[in-house]
Order: structure tokens, then sequence, then C-alpha cells
DNA sequence: CTAGATTGATTCGTACTACGAACTAGATCG
DNA sequence: CGATCTAGTTCGTAGTACGAATCAATCTAG
């Protein structure tokens, strides 16, 4: 496990060492964040992705518990739950009838870009502690490391 | 919400946009790999985060909850299956002796150990698609971001 | 062309996570 | 001392996640 936000962070420690907990901060930040903001209109997490995963496609079942790294079963309920809240909706499939899509609704995009816009918002006191070309920088060396 | 790893990426959307998609993405590679390697020895997520907590400290619960962001009443039965599992104790305060303090057993130093160096080797396949030197850098930016 | 296998999704039962409210025991302050 | 506050636990509820079983549609071999 990487180390938490140690009150007596070694220093001299080696660089992958520290990638890995820089690296691990930065994910309980930004999840943490996402989570609090997801809390606002109870959602969680995994809704959350649900969204953002919906925002630029329509999926599967399948193919969307495949992006999501979960199983059909979980995702049946996650769906349903999504659905009686009439973010997302349930269409079924013309060339395979067995298979099911599912699309964000306009209320569910509308939520997605609003919350888009919170967490970049709640990402503030983050970034500005970089100046605008540090910003860049960083943009570019997580996309090179994610090889987005 | 942020945008999942668009087909269509646009490339030139602006530098806080992709700050926050960056961001987000690292943020569900990193936790999504701490998820992982985590499930292989049959723990969540919270519980590799209070392993990662206690490596460097002992915490009573009111303040681990604190470190966590969760309720002292969800801690409690977190507690008690880490316990029940040898990882973690509950020692009594003597100074106070209402409150509860914790601490790792050898055996959850052990695991927090080796789980540490799993979490850095997962991590490699991203990390090495940077050079040492950008690694480095991007070390210093994540630093002074996350004001460690 | 149909019988059997495979695939897509759902339902069911179980365990864990998380919350808030109610409670107990110990501290603190008037 | 008694009132109040604090630390932690217990309880009930809802959401998340899994795997096994199931059903319907599709595919494939003979």
């Amino acid at each position: 496990m990487p180390r938490s936000r140690p009150a007596d962070r070694p220093r001299e420690s080696a660089t992958p060492e520290r990638l890995a907990d820089a690296l691990a901060q930065t994910g309980f930040a930004t999840v943490g964040l996402l989570t609090r903001l997801a809390a606002d209109h109870d959602l969680s997490l995994t809704q959350v992705r649900v969204l953002a995963i919906l925002r630029d496609r329509r999926l599967r079942m399948s193919d969307l518990a495949d992006h999501l790294g979960l199983e059909r079963s979980t995702l049946s309920g996650l769906v349903d739950r999504a659905e009686a809240r009439g973010l997302l909706r349930r269409v079924s499939c013309a060339e395979d009838r067995r298979a099911v899509e599912v699309e964000l609704t306009p209320a569910g995009r509308e939520l997605a870009a609003r919350g888009g816009a919170a967490f970049a918002a709640g990402l503030a006191p983050l970034t500005t502690r970089l100046t605008v070309a540090e910003q860049a920088g960083l943009v570019d060396l997580l996309e090179r490391m994610l090889a987005i």
C-alpha cells in the first residue's frame, strides 16, 4: 500500500516510490472529490462513472460492465436505479434482440455536464497551485502516461 | 462529470478541461489498480486506505474516521473486520479511557509493505512510458499540486 | 433445418460499505 | 455533585458487488 500523507514524509526516497505515493494521493484526492460531488446529488462514484462513460457513447450492458470492470449482474441493479431516476434509459437493440443498449436521457446529459463543471471547479484549489505553463506540462505528462 | 476516455477526444479542448479529465483518468487508474490488488487479498479499498494511513501512525478511532472522511459508526465495523483478520488491533488509550487507538499488527505491517511494492509494480506499465527525468518532473508537479 | 451450445441480460441470495439515530461509558465544567 | 459533552458501539436501512441459476435469443454442427 502506498503511504498516506505521512507526517514525516521522507524527502530523500527514490523517485519510483515517491511517484507511486504521489499518484495514490492524486487518485484519492480526485476520486474523493468526485465522490463528494456525487453525494450532493445522491449518486455513488460508480453512477458518476456510468454517466461519464455514457457522455460520449451509447453502450450495451455487457460493454458498459466491461468498461467499469463490473459483473453484469451488478450493472443491472445500477442501471435500474439510474433509470428509475430518469438519468438514463434502456433501448432494446435492433441487431441482437437479446441485447440492451443504455444511453443518457437529456436529464442525465444535463447532470453530467453540470457535474463536469463542478469537478473542474472543485479541482481548482489544487490546480491553481501550478502556473498555467506547469498545468500544460502536467496534462502532457499525464496524457502520455495514460496513453490517452 | 469528467469525460471518460472518449473515442473522439477533442485534442483542441482547453487546458483546464483536459487537466480535469487527465486527473480523473489518473484517479480511476490508480484507485482501480489499488482496488484490484486489494481484492487479491480480500480487502476493500477502504481497508487498504486504513492500512496505508496506519503505516506511519497510530490513531484514535475518531481521528482515523476523520482521515478517511467516514462516520465513526462506519469505522467500527471496518476495524472489527480488520481486527478479526489480525491486520490491526485496538489499544485502549491511557489518557482517556473512553478512547480507543488503532495500530497495525506485524501481519498488517507486512501486508502493507508487500502491497506497497505490488502497487509500485502495477503502476510500472504506466510510469515507464515516461523517461526517468519526466517521472521526476511529474513527481514534482504532483507533489506541489497536492502540497505534500 | 433443427438440437445443442453459447451469449446477453436478469433475478436471487449473500457479504460488505456507509449512514444516521439511539445508546453506554467516561470526561469535563459549572 | 449534576448537567453536559465526547468517544465509541450497536442497530436498522440502503446501496454496491459478487457468483450461481435462469430465461430468451442467437449461433453452429450435423
